[in-house]
DNA sequence: GCTATTTGACGACGCTCGCCATCAGATTGT
DNA sequence: ACAATCTGATGGCGAGCGTCGTCAAATAGC
């Protein structure tokens, strides 16, 4: 009974915080770690010790927040990907539904802008690929949900577009694919292509998909 | 003076072979070795030891034909995705250049056939992506190949279709990544949807970039 | 038949990894 | 002031890796 009561939030403050600050800082820290060295010298080179040079820690702290690279990438995932969603989200909000040609090219430019940042771009679309059966799966359900995200929208804003269920979630993935590709060559080819361009021919292939005629995609 | 002439093509026979030939046939059961778990249990988790005893060679032979592992994935990668795009130019050449919508057909047909070797398919798709700035490099080239052929093939077979070259470029590297999230999808979803399924997607993502009508595309 | 080469089996090296233990100094509650 | 806790630094442990060397058995050229 000497243990007053240790196992909720067990521990004192420390440096003015508490153990629950702590932790949560701890934790931004080595994600902000793992953003850098994942987005710059890739996952799989990257070690715990360099993960805990850089976020300025030691390996303690690390282990307390994370089982290993594997739970912090993932963590890094999804943090990155809801970001970007919420952005993509947000931008269709802003427009007005009445002119769903403007609708998308929001929505497009608002996800290649946050493309923009590199880091975020290579974690997401090389690094994450083929590290582990786990991985794969947070990866694979990601592109679904996106997947289902544009099969609703289009059933939505086109309801005169008439395709076979099994044949129109083929139709979304491949949506996926060619804006993901498209940004993945953009990021390995430096951003050169100006971002408008990357924004126009996305827009004009879920035209051309939905069946939407040329016209009425912008520009 | 001793030495006959040891270095061009230095070595007896052994085992009714020449020193080339022997040579040839174990690159041979490495590169079915690589296949084989590279294919399965990954890159990563490969090592040099599990390829030998894979291939029922000793490493000596092993660094006789690679540098590395990279090497020996490298190696499979191009000799992979040379085999399938030596399919898709036959099926392509088969058809009739009258209907463009069969050709296609053809095409993507041939594809998704030789994507359903599931071990090329995970190489190709899966594995290769974020090994190295070596193996991305190849990667990202045999993208740009690829997309140049789609690129003048469509030039080619509608020369209606008249859009600015570098949006151009940008659309054909995304037909690519829609055709390539497909056939990753289908990888990766244990080709539960049939194969008509994935061509007929496929053919109309194609269809709606290059402008043709709905009905001009197969079924 | 004798010598040189090739082959497979096996072990050892140097290295780095994830992970854990220790220990002195800093900070806190009483 | 003092005991308890937290922190950073350091080193070690076992395992896995690529790589190299050794050695007996098999094979080929003379």
């Amino acid at each position: 009974m000497t243990t007053r009561r240790r196992d909720d939030d067990s521990g004192r403050t420390y440096g003015g915080e508490s153990a629950a600050e702590r932790l949560a800082r701890q934790r931004r820290q080595f994600m902000d770690a793992g953003l850098e060295l994942f987005g710059t010298v890739g996952y799989r080179a990257t070690t715990v010790r360099m993960l805990c040079k850089q976020a300025g820690l030691i390996d303690r702290y690390f282990y307390k927040n994370f089982t290993d690279t594997e739970a912090l990438l993932d963590a890094i995932y999804r943090e990155s990907m809801d970001d970007i969603q919420a952005r993509v989200i947000r931008a269709l909000g802003a427009a007005s539904p009445a002119e769903p040609g403007a609708m998308i090219e929001a929505a497009l430019d608002a996800f290649f802008q946050a493309l923009e940042n590199s880091r975020v771009a290579r974690i997401c679309w090389l690094e994450v690929l083929g590290v582990s059966p786990r991985i794969d799966a947070a990866y694979h359900g990601r592109i679904q949900q996106f997947a289902g995200l544009i099969l609703t929208l289009s059933r939505t804003l086109f309801p005169r577009w008439q395709v076979p269920d099994d044949e129109a979630e083929v139709l979304a993935i491949a949506l996926i694919g060619a804006i993901s590709q498209s940004a993945m060559h953009w990021l390995l080819t430096d951003y050169r292509t100006p971002r408008p361009v990357l924004v126009r021919a996305s827009a004009r292939v879920l035209a051309g998909v939905v069946g939407l005629p040329p016209d009425a995609a912008p520009r």
